[in-house]
DNA sequence: AGGTAGTGTGGGAGCGCTCCCATGAGTGAT
DNA sequence: ATCACTCATGGGAGCGCTCCCACACTACCT
């Protein structure tokens, strides 16, 4: 005697063996149709697909998740808080592309912020109950734990924005190095002679990576690379400012500054406008990202922008892949596990 | 001979079985510590702990789901695309207020946007899976066909901004009517005698109900309603341009409007500004929402808080109730299910 | 004709848990 | 000492699926 009987009988959902029941065929076979195997008939892979219409069949995600020891889910983590979220167009426009890229799937989508200690516990644990499949990962400073965990519980995960070089876990970034050194060709190409970078904090890849393309873009146009000219700075607005002062005390007479955000540019702006230099005429401006802030800026900034959305796609590409062909993540190519897409520089008036 | 055996045989994660092996006692027993059952000695609790603690042992959320019928996880279901829920603080609030009502919960929150129809069939199929114990709504439309959908499948669900007085799920709500029954009572105490109201889309009920207290406040302060200065407006700047414009050729000699959305007063400035209207000297404006709009206005908005994040934390407790006594939801105390909470005006310069 | 592949199918076993029944030990009243 | 309860405990059965082995049955080669 079923002593749970009365909970699924009849009234609850149909499951597999009532369809089967209903197409005249064996369970194995349902299985094999809603899964899409090839080894069915089309005879019988049409009467059971009328069984599952009929009966409005909807597989049972927890006895598949159980018996399959999948989840069919992924989380995008977040390792801010909440507000940073929602006031960065980065997150949303990543978020975009992730949706999209999963749309056609039968992933689902979690979102995790763990910005405070106990978010981070919470996802620990979240993460050691193997509750997703696969994790994508976001602005990750280069001391974070996170991606070691992963690797420990052996849970496929891609990065934007590689910790180093020699980042281990799969990872989608954009072109900083090129993004870098097409701004300050932009700035040689339009004459400037005395270019200034202010740099983003140096513990990221990415920072330093644009400084790269700076060095570069001046050494391949045969000029010096003037080490004084390169301010640290730290992606704030108040970052900005201090470097731009400093930049001016150092510097009267240069010419063009490479901010290497949009956030740090508008600080360096403030800082012009009050020495009285003139954008573009006296000192051209450019920044990076590309955000709200450059195109309301007065006058609107000149920046690199980043394909943010096509970022989100190009992870959840990996992402499956990697869930897909879930061998140890070291025995594969390692060149299909780096993308980097290329930046594009967006010319307004501030140069 | 177990043929799957291998995969998860020793290296996996533990099992109840296991932790029970270690800690000398029975399945049952180690099912009860972890769930927190107080039919369990001291002694054995204590010893199960240990072995918990041992191996590293996290519960196997599939396998529960499956036997114990609950996913443990509900979902804030947001009618609207994805650039709305970024776009306004509305939805970022009512999250962070949900999410703290669940940070000392084992339920995980899903977030799920059904803007168009393709994301709307997909949640319709999410919710036949019943991959969620419960259901958050927020900005529910008069027509739509979700709560119904809900209602058929037996889902929990709690919605923000009942649809009509008969609203059939559990509500919470803010105090629309006592809303815009404080901002006109404002008014009428700041000495103004003509005072119109821009009023939102009227097929939601809480912007009826807004100019149901409208209403009340002009009567019980003894003033006759002129409907002539109710004017439809549609949450919208451009309503808001529209309604101001006739209102101004209707009374040019009208002292005071309340918009009911600070987007509305904010379409209403423009037009007053541009037709030579002093505020608040000429004529007094409150909005509704308290949002960022209000706050950067020139001059400063006076608006009709709503108490958003609150409104998501009750959501989220009503909703776990229902959860937790799954029984037909109506038959159930109706007086408990339906939340009203204050709203409070915010005075700024405007008025 | 016999052998060898291959192809479609049925169904057993098992995933790791919860639920509940049965059991045995302990407690106090008769 | 006996009975009636209570309380902690062990473990069987079952949740609905996937995986895989075994079994027809067909088709093609010697």
């Amino acid at each position: 005697m079923a002593s749970h009987g009365a909970r699924g009988r009849s009234g609850g959902r149909p499951t597999l063996e009532e369809v089967a029941a209903r197409a005249g065929v064996g369970r194995g076979t349902v299985s094999r149709v809603i899964n899409g195997s090839p080894r069915v008939s089309d005879a019988t892979r049409a009467a059971v697909e009328a069984a599952v219409a009929e009966l409005g069949y909807v597989p049972n995600t927890a006895a598949r998740a159980l018996a399959a020891n999948r989840t069919d889910a992924i989380a995008l983590v977040v390792p801010e808080p909440e507000t940073r979220f929602f006031a960065e167009p980065y997150f949303s426009d990543m978020l975009r592309g992730v949706g999209a890229e999963l749309s056609d799937t039968e992933m689902q989508l979690l979102l995790i912020f763990a910005g405070n200690d106990r978010e981070r516990r919470r996802l620990a644990q979240y993460l050691a109950a193997h509750r997703v499949d696969g994790v994508l990962l976001v602005s990750v400073h280069a001391d974070d734990p996170l991606p070691d965990l992963l690797a420990q519980l052996e849970i496929p995960a891609v990065i934007s924005g590689p910790r180093s070089e020699h980042e281990a876990l799969p990872s989608v970034d954009s072109d900083n190095y090129g993004g870098g050194r097409s701004a300050v060709e932009h700035l040689i190409a339009r004459g400037c002679s005395h270019i200034a970078t202010i740099t983003g904090r140096l513990d990221v890849y990415g920072a330093q990576r644009r400084v790269d393309g700076y060095r570069d873009a001046l050494r391949d146009a045969g000029r010096a690379v003037d080490e004084t000219l390169i301010l640290p700075g730290d992606f704030t607005e108040e970052g900005g400012r201090r470097a731009m002062t400093e930049l001016l005390a150092r510097r009267p007479r240069l010419d063009a500054v490479f901010a290497e955000s949009d956030v740090m540019a508008a600080g360096a702006r403030q800082v012009l406008r009050e020495a009285g230099r003139r954008i573009p005429d006296d000192v051209a401006l450019v920044g990076y990202d590309d955000s709200a802030i450059a195109r309301h800026m007065d006058p609107p900034l000149t920046s690199v922008r980043q394909p943010i959305e096509e970022m989100g796609r190009a992870m959840t590409d990996l992402l499956l892949e990697e869930i897909a062909d879930r061998r140890p993540a070291s025995s594969r190519d390692p060149e299909r596990r780096r993308l980097v897409l290329p930046t594009e520089l967006v010319r307004r008036d501030s140069s």
